[in-house]
DNA sequence: CGGGGACTTGATGGTTGTCAAGAAATGTGG
DNA sequence: CCACATTTCTTGACAACCATCAAGTCCCCG
């Protein structure tokens, strides 16, 4: 990929292999990233063990606007191409289509992001949780019907404040109840849209408000 | 409060009535806030009657960061100031004591409440979701042993992931082991700070790392 | 004093975490 | 290419925790 040439700006691309260590929780952050190919996990270790996967960033996903500390570690699941931007830039190579003129998209995006997640966690039960995430997570496929899991079950579990053995009955469930079809355990075909998507549509905004004071 | 004259910046400052809604989500929003005073509730509600609140912002704190459509409501916990910001404007305030400069201080800052929340999550037990919540929200309180609670137990269940009456019985159990005095439903105050900062000694960053890739 | 809303508490059942074992997938060395 | 080791994933049994249902208490306000 050429960058140079195109314009004034300049990008320094890096690459990293599955498995590396982008930046590390605790480490001084200089610089933002973004995503332009694979899966970059963010996640915050605690002292006793336990470890918060906060979200996982795919293309155009950005992250590390911490200043100072880290507050995250930023790992590669898969073979990781990145774009390092410095902090005062607020340039995003792949803008999403149709985005507004915001301040910082990037920042706002990430933003965006970690309340969508945050909304994962109003349904008190893990096969809901499971659902909407997958159906969610589908948007980064190129195939429509195919969810292709770069993270590993407890990866999963660690984000949605599950266990390990709680996603995988989940799936298990959602596959016998024939939601989907478990093609490789990295790998689910969605077998019956229309059931998915009447789990999810309560998560759609706007379309169903109320409420007084 | 006089605000003209001291610089060439011109704020729009309003004030609302406790229970009062600032938007309502699925509002076209054309600005940003910065809470002077009182306490804000930013909440999503679901098509179901679910409703989860996103987060409460107190003095010092922004929300409204939307573009376009928002995804939240701003409800009014108690009497409240509000700072009303421009989408461009990305000056603060009341920037925290050392906040260092990057893009966009306040969005910044919203991100990484949204993120510190999130990690209330990895608690997968109640009471100690309730504990670390009550020791952060310390923070926003005058006095250091004396926590004033602006919302209600629903408020807490929709913020936790919890229900009113677990969330109660969590109170009810931290005053029952002598961490906490209930001294009025809406006011706590702290009798066991060693004992909490204990329990929430884990939230600390940077300190304990770890792990191997 | 009486009413209504918020909070607390008890009893019970369902869901999830824990512990344990087994199956499937992946990697390694012959 | 196959046998074996290792890791990841799945599943079962049980216990702990939380949601639900229901009743009762406290507090605020008229």
């Amino acid at each position: 990929m050429d960058t140079s040439g195109t314009d004034c700006l300049h990008l320094s691309i890096s690459t990293w292999k599955k498995g590396a260590t982008i930046y590390r929780q605790g480490d001084t952050g200089k610089y933002w990233y973004e995503v332009i190919r694979g899966f970059v996990r963010l996640c915050h270790y605690f002292g006793d063990g336990r470890r918060q996967v906060s979200r996982f960033a795919g293309r155009g996903d950005a992250f590390g606007f911490e200043i100072g500390m880290r507050q995250f570690s930023a790992e590669a699941l898969t073979d990781t191409g990145l774009v390092c931007h410095a902090p005062s830039d607020d340039r995003t190579r792949f803008p999403a289509p149709g985005e507004q003129i915001g301040p910082h998209p990037a920042l706002q995006r990430a933003l965006t992001s970690a309340e969508d997640t945050m909304r994962l966690f109003s349904y008190n039960n893990a096969v809901d949780r499971v659902a909407v995430f997958l159906m969610k997570f589908n948007a980064y496929g190129d195939c429509a019907d195919i969810i292709e899991l770069p993270m590993s079950r407890q990866d999963l579990a660690d984000h949605l404040g599950l266990t390990m053995h709680t996603v995988s009955r989940s799936i298990s469930d959602l596959v016998k109840r024939g939601y989907f079809v478990l093609e490789r355990p990295d790998r689910l075909r969605i077998a019956n849209r229309a059931a998915l998507e009447r789990l999810v549509e309560f998560e759609r905004i706007g379309t169903n408000v109320q409420l007084v004071a």
